[in-house]
DNA sequence: AAACCCTTCGTGAACGTTCACGAACTCGTA
DNA sequence: TACGAGTTCGTGAACGTTCACGAAGGGTTT
């Protein structure tokens, strides 16, 4: 009658415990809860209604012992007031969903976290992990061991699955572009490395002249690119916010008043920029063309509409959910075929440039 | 030597092959891993070593099981793309982090699920959910059984917790404000329940009239707090997007061209509001004020600035969270002190009313 | 009446880990 | 030598569930 079984954080009841109340034992209220066969209906009912009044829920840690995980995915993203994550982690979950997975989140730049500390948070509860870990902060797959890791945007370290992006085909599309709507003057406004504001520090890249170690790796495609067509431009840096790329641009602008366009490290700070010239008296793009890179919603709201290096945010969490979906499989090894990609970013020409 | 073990999914290893190999037992293993003491310094650094090499990782659900579970919440989202859930979900990750929690995200709107299938999604994975499920579609708490539920911006149900705002509140302040201003034809752009856009459709309320049953809570507090003051407010519906806010506010300025204020259903449609304004050739403010509700970051971005009713999301994401953890440790109760909230709207007055 | 099948239910075993306890060994001292 | 204390390690039990199998009972057929 009475069970002595011991309750489950929460007073909640355990399988014995129903088991007790209805009379029948463990296996007969596993066929009710699961709706097996081999049970009468009226047993089914009485049992599922007990276990309803008992509260009982079953372990998760118990179910997924013995029947083998459900795969549950970590998702790390350094800053989820950036619209940039959302829309990456959104399409994300949907997929993940699809196939059943469960997704474990971690928004770790608010806590002063790095990249690898929110893998380690996550690594006990999951059995994979997706994410933007920031550049060189240490070995994250070391810390999954077998488990794999998708990284996104990133150069350095270990993962089995990268997806990069081609940001020397982006720069060259960009200043193409700038260049042909006869812009001379091209301030890139970067963010830094690590997001680290290193104040508003000025770099000059002509030539081959090597690029400031702080620039971040957009900044050097852009770099690059510059050089290659052999014209000038002045990267500055930024604190990476809308507020901080507004007091960014308008300090260049005064400082260099010939300047003719901006180009930003993403959507975010290209709406700072906006407001920048703005302030400064000057109109986009008549005086000043700004351009941004990311391809948030966000862009077509602003005025003028923001043209920006657009990257199709829901085919990016795609690739990185395929991707690890291979790796799971084995059908995609670590060093193989299709454990690295590489995606473009697409020119979207609105009124800003 | 060669262990007979099964691997776990994935070729994991378990702890028996790590024992195996090292020539110890699962105990000097455990305690090698979990930096226990007892052990010796040489024999800690063996295992370790062979650990690594075989790619073992404890098994969460064992761990889980003989521990005592690290509670793990689930976090129901309708929609991340809309920038005023990051922002919540961003606090909630946060806090609950602080907390030694993990969050399982589920994001159900683009899968074109309901709150309660989210729940039911979730439940087997969490030991509680915090989410914005929208109204009346079912019993979300009797899913959970005796886990807790927090549940934001609901008026039905029996969830444990509950956070609502009282639109009431901020219906008035918004009126007072665009009165004083002297606007006198006033628009409520809603988004309808359920988020399901029914078509432009139009209700007019004035006096006591009742208020058709499509509008949604927020456009009813509007509706009531025009009776109170006994203008005229008219109510139209949009699909909750910024394109379809757009073409309903130029369809009802081509309508009735003496609107001098419109207000939105949340800070994305205000967006597309004011561009819809503009496209009908008048300006914000002069011509016609714009007023949202939310107090996301995009508002300050626009041209003008938005004027907008603002919750601090992060406070939002504090009281569910901080409600939880209540009725997690039993110092809230279900019906008891504290286990309803409720937040008011500031009015944030920037340039569009 | 024996043989068989079908339905309904119960019993050991196993999943991988940690906890509680006890055994073996080392070292120093009475 | 014998004893005790400390260090290092191993063994049963337990966590809550499902799986594989077997048992009991009723009904039909041979």
């Amino acid at each position: 009658m009475t069970s002595t079984s011991r309750r489950l954080p929460g007073n909640r009841a355990t399988i014995l415990d129903v088991a007790a109340a209805a009379g029948v034992s463990r296996q007969t209220v596993t066929r009710a809860m699961n709706d097996m066969p081999g049970i009468r209906q009226e047993t089914r009912e009485r049992v599922q209604e007990l276990a309803r009044e008992l509260g009982y829920t079953p372990s998760r840690f118990a179910k997924g012992l013995v029947q083998g995980s459900r795969t549950s995915v970590g998702l790390s993203i350094p800053d989820l007031t950036n619209p940039y994550y959302p829309a990456f982690a959104s399409s994300v979950v949907e997929l993940a969903t699809q196939r059943g997975w469960h997704v474990v989140m971690d928004d770790y730049g608010h806590g002063g976290a790095t990249g690898v500390q929110s893998v380690e948070h996550l690594a006990p509860q999951v059995d994979a992990v997706i994410g933007y870990l920031g550049d060189a902060e240490g070995e994250a797959q070391a810390v999954l061991g077998r488990r794999p890791l998708v990284v996104l945007d990133q150069m350095t370290g270990s993962a089995w699955g990268r997806i990069r992006f081609d940001y020397d085909h982006a720069a060259r599309r960009a200043l193409d572009y700038l260049l042909a709507a006869g812009r001379r003057q091209l301030v890139y406004l970067d963010a830094g490395k690590n997001g680290l504001p290193s104040g508003p520090q000025l770099t000059t890249g002509r030539s081959a002249d090597p690029v400031d170690r702080a620039v971040s790796t957009r900044g050097q495609a852009f770099a690059r690119a510059a050089a290659a067509a052999e014209i000038p431009l002045t990267i500055i840096m930024s604190p990476e916010s809308a507020a901080g790329a507004r007091r960014a641009t308008q300090s260049v602008l005064t400082d260099r008043p010939g300047i003719d366009a901006i180009i930003a490290f993403n959507d975010l700070m290209a709406a700072g920029a906006l407001k920048g010239v703005a302030d400064s008296g000057r109109t986009v793009p008549m005086d000043c063309a700004v351009m941004g890179m990311d391809g948030i919603p966000l862009g077509e709201l602003l005025s003028p509409e923001l043209t920006t290096l657009s990257l199709d945010l829901r085919e990016v969490g795609r690739a990185a959910v395929e991707l690890l979906d291979g790796l799971l499989s084995g059908a995609i090894t670590p060093g193989g075929q299709g454990s690295e990609l590489v995606l473009c970013h697409r020119l979207i020409v609105r009124q800003s440039a």
